[in-house]
DNA sequence: CGGGGAAAGTTACCATGAGTAAGATAAGCA
DNA sequence: TGCTTATCTTACTCATGGTAACTTTCCCCG
């Protein structure tokens, strides 16, 4: 990418404050202030959007934003576990009170799907990495989502009474599955959420349940 | 990170070699030495490996790397399109002249494991983004996975006389599916890559088959 | 043969962005 | 009232991707 092209940096530094400490002892600005205009730079602004343009978006300065939040890995952490409450919210509603049933299943990744599509650039920011420690950046980011699934499918094949064993495996496979199809769906060269939620289904469907002859 | 931790960013530019066309026309350095030198540099460094330090070790400078691989992006691709090429070896060399059945599953997802397992910091490098194009980018190496194996898929699905239309989701699903297990395999919490491996395989199995009474 | 592009390198540079040190101002306590 | 401390902004450093400018050799054409 050329860097010369920079159609988009304006970003005028427009903290109209005098240096020093504050009248009153400290801004009233917390890490959720910062989160909130981090995540309105990064809709508009893509997912390179930058700890300066956050902080001027929360109209304060960058090493505010590493007091509050911390470093630049650590406030896309704090954006994933939003993210990450937000799908959790998004396909508890669309569970609520159903058994698990192929279709329940179905509509579980479809609310996923059409979570992240709400979130299309967070979700790129987030699961994005920064070259650098990425691997246990990304990896603690699917840990998030990973972990309570792999508590909650345990606690069925222990209750269907199959190998538990399994669960661990089946969390952070699902988690991957969804990220790498969710990124297929945000490109725009999938077939709709849908269809892609209902074909997740099927591919998983009968293995999770585990209702076979053989085997 | 903090940045003035630099304990291996000696880096002598060690190009001991005068400016201007060198005698003899041109050096005799093309992509594949580049290459080599980028994978040396990565398994040393890790994936935060710089162009800088690849053409250093390469014995060339910046530009050229430029000018026989191009941008980072691309170097990244170019390595994506040999670890993949290394990675279908290896599992075409563990599937030789086998009929498809849960076993050899298993061993196709093991083989992968271990063959990342084998590449390190070479998957964290293809895997992990630059934090820019990192969208397309991400999905454009999956593609190159996934696409075969869709491929494959499809005509498969065809010959037992089921729906393929499926093709494309489950191959998205499967390598996002070993991509993350994959890292956290690497990270070294998980279980052996066996045990990890007949997990999958168990997953996967009755949904791929598709051989069951009700659906 | 000799000279003037063109080709093919290296050096030196720019822009950007993460992270931090230094400077400025108000609070608060003796 | 004055000194210390807390809390900001400004101004910097450093690393790195990418490129422009300079340098040397080739090679072809007269």
């Amino acid at each position: 990418m050329k860097q010369t092209d920079h159609m988009s940096s304006i970003e005028m530094s427009s903290v109209s404050r005098r240096p020093g400490r504050p009248r009153g002892g400290h801004l009233d600005i917390g890490p959720d202030v910062i989160l909130d205009a981090a995540e309105r730079v990064i809709r508009r602004d893509g997912a390179s959007a930058s700890i300066d343009a956050v902080a001027a978006e929360a109209g304060i300065t960058k090493p505010i934003v590493y007091a509050r939040v911390g470093s630049r890995a650590e406030l896309a952490n704090a954006l994933a576990d939003r993210l990450a409450s937000r799908m959790v919210t998004a396909t508890r509603e669309s569970m609520a009170g159903r058994t698990f049933t192929r279709e329940s299943l179905a509509d579980f990744m479809k609310a996923n799907l059409v979570t992240v599509l709400d979130h299309r650039e967070l979700f790129l920011y987030v699961t994005g990495g920064s070259t650098d420690q990425t691997a246990l950046s990304r990896l603690s980011l699917a840990e998030r989502s990973a972990t309570p699934l792999a508590r909650a499918l345990e606690r069925w094949r222990d209750g269907v009474g199959r190998d538990p064993g399994v669960a661990g495996t089946w969390a952070y496979a699902m988690v991957g599955m969804l990220q790498m199809v969710s990124l297929w769906v945000i490109d725009d060269t999938s077939p709709d959420p849908g269809s892609v939620a209902d074909h997740l289904a099927e591919l998983l469907w009968w293995g999770l349940a585990g209702e076979r002859s053989s085997g």
